[in-house]
DNA sequence: CTGAAAGCGCTTACAG
DNA sequence: CTGAAAGCGCTTACAG
């Protein structure tokens, strides 16, 4: 009954069970040394009564815990990124650890805020989904468990990757596109900044001009990863003249130009056909009418989790390139 | 020089500066007593080189740091409460806070999880955007600072909520409906166990009897709140026959509906009209033809943290009844 | 201004 | 099996 409003410490649980904080603690923990039946029986009465659950902080603190981990996320708003990182927190609960979730919005400054926040709570490993680089990341690297998801920085090659081919899969959905033969291409690619999108920009230019059809300065634009950045480079190259196959970056700067299209009259995938990347979760809801490269989301996960067990282990998991698929909608 | 591989520790400052750990606590923090510009340098100086930031575990057990909260979260994959989440979440940290995301999945087992990870992380303030009723919820909210957005469990009055009015925001939906006289209306309301989805189907019922539709029951159907759920739920409902318009519980339910609708071949808003409820920010993207009600997500965030603001201060918020749009895409 | 010390909640060698 | 004690990283009265 003591501290009724507060919540109940180790203390409390001794002196209501009459048992030393050290019994208290062995009867909770499987660990070092058992209990007698008994003495467990007056702890779990207590702990019961008290409503009695360890501090984290007390655990963190005396250096045991490791159950924590936590997920630097560039945007919550794509749904590509939270279905990875709701694929991978829900792993971590099934083997009881616990995941913390934090937005870096692309932004260092923020992304080196939120890796303080991390280290200053000793998680056991950090997942990061399209890093940018930071110089709070290159020292958080030093001394902590970190894997990159779905991007890399380029700074940093000896951290673990899960990805795809992303050149590649650019590749191929240039020449994709080259097999419908459109009368003129439109390209919006992600910022140079990320590795990504600069690999991906890279296949689509050289698979173009291996078909024969380089692309023209005037028919690219780059976007931020949003769909607002996509509809606006949209409108730029709509502005240009009239283009009936539109390449992007990713699906948010399709979905973006799509709304453009959509504005200027044009008919999708009628009147042009848009390319994306990702397979954002939503397509096959919403989005029907885009052609893009499955990116498979849940094995992200299971590779990131896997890795990430290996990393804690102190062995330095090879870098996980995935398989993909192309999507064409026709 | 000291520990190269781990973190320092505020004792490595200490020695590197020669000085006493208590001034190196008072150099880092603005708290209690300064220290002579000499004392700061040197401190300065020691925890600049050993990369040092104080232990955020450290702190919380001395029981200073109360700059931790958490938001609980039906689902990360919805957009609507993703962005509210986000909102919250850059508020928080603009005032030098943290955030810690969970997902609940609906699950009161898992949400239970969720909150027995947060009360043994000593977090100011726990936000429940629809909360599910569970046992840990009514122990959580006997010691922490609670605040349910958007859904209420209605077994806890007492906890202050932020949201709109979603029986008449029903009501007025079921008008808007029967303004464009459809031959035959089809309903997918969300779970009964969710009082938000409760409440929005007595507004739904109530207007439509009152306009002289009363619902048959052959033409309603349960879902959840996703778009699995709300496509799973269509299906049944065409099954029973044909409806022009469709009036969905929420976004998601209404997003699963189309693809229904889509794939037996109706032209969405052309041979049916299709009703959702939060306005999902996806809407202007890739869902123009969906009628919907707007919620304010962001108002919801401002008053969230403003509403937790007082609660931390001892002091019981008002609930907030924030107001909403009709938006009728024709 | 400064340092030694207490104490937050825990776990685990160390004695008994 | 059990308890007293040390110590994890911090902050803050308490002396000086």
């Amino acid at each position: 009954m003591t501290s009724p409003s507060g919540k109940a410490s180790i203390k409390d649980v001794a002196r209501a069970a009459g048992v030393s904080i050290a019994s208290v603690s062995r009867a909770m923990n499987a660990g070092t040394g058992g209990v007698s039946a008994a003495t467990r029986a007056k702890v779990e009465k207590a702990a019961a009564e008290l409503n009695y659950s360890p501090s984290w902080v007390g655990q963190a603190l005396r250096g045991q815990t490791n159950d924590t981990y936590a997920m630097i996320i560039s945007s919550i708003q794509n749904n590509f990124f939270s279905a990875v990182a709701w694929e991978i927190e829900r792993r971590l609960n099934d083997q009881g650890a616990a995941m913390l979730l934090f937005n870096s919005n692309e932004d260092p400054a923020l992304q080196d805020r939120c890796l303080r926040e991390v280290t200053s709570r000793q998680v056991a490993g950090v997942f990061l989904l399209c890093a940018v680089d930071s110089p709070g990341l290159t020292v958080l690297a030093k001394h902590t468990s970190v894997l990159f998801i779905n991007r890399r920085v380029d700074s940093m090659p000896d951290i673990p990757f899960v990805g795809i081919d992303d050149r590649s899969a650019a590749t191929e959905v240039a020449r994709a596109v080259l097999r419908e033969k459109p009368d003129r291409i439109g390209l919006i690619h992600g910022p140079q900044r990320s590795a990504t999108s600069r690999v991906r920009l890279e296949g689509f230019l050289s698979a173009f001009a291996a078909g024969g059809r380089p692309m023209q300065p005037a028919d690219m634009v780059e976007a931020e990863l949003s769909m607002e950045s996509g509809y606006d480079a949209a409108r730029r190259l709509f502005n240009e003249g009239n283009f009936d196959a539109l390449v992007c970056g990713n699906d948010q700067i399709a979905y973006g130009a799509y709304r453009r299209c959509r504005e200027i009259g044009l008919t999708i995938p009628g009147d042009a056909a848009i390319y994306g990347f990702d397979d954002n979760p939503l397509n096959q809801w919403l989005a029907p009418w885009l052609n893009t490269v499955s990116v498979p989301h849940i094995r992200f996960a299971e590779e990131a989790v896997q890795g990430m067990a290996m990393l804690i282990d102190g062995k330095r998991p090879q870098d996980a390139i995935l398989p993909y698929d192309l999507l064409l909608r026709r």
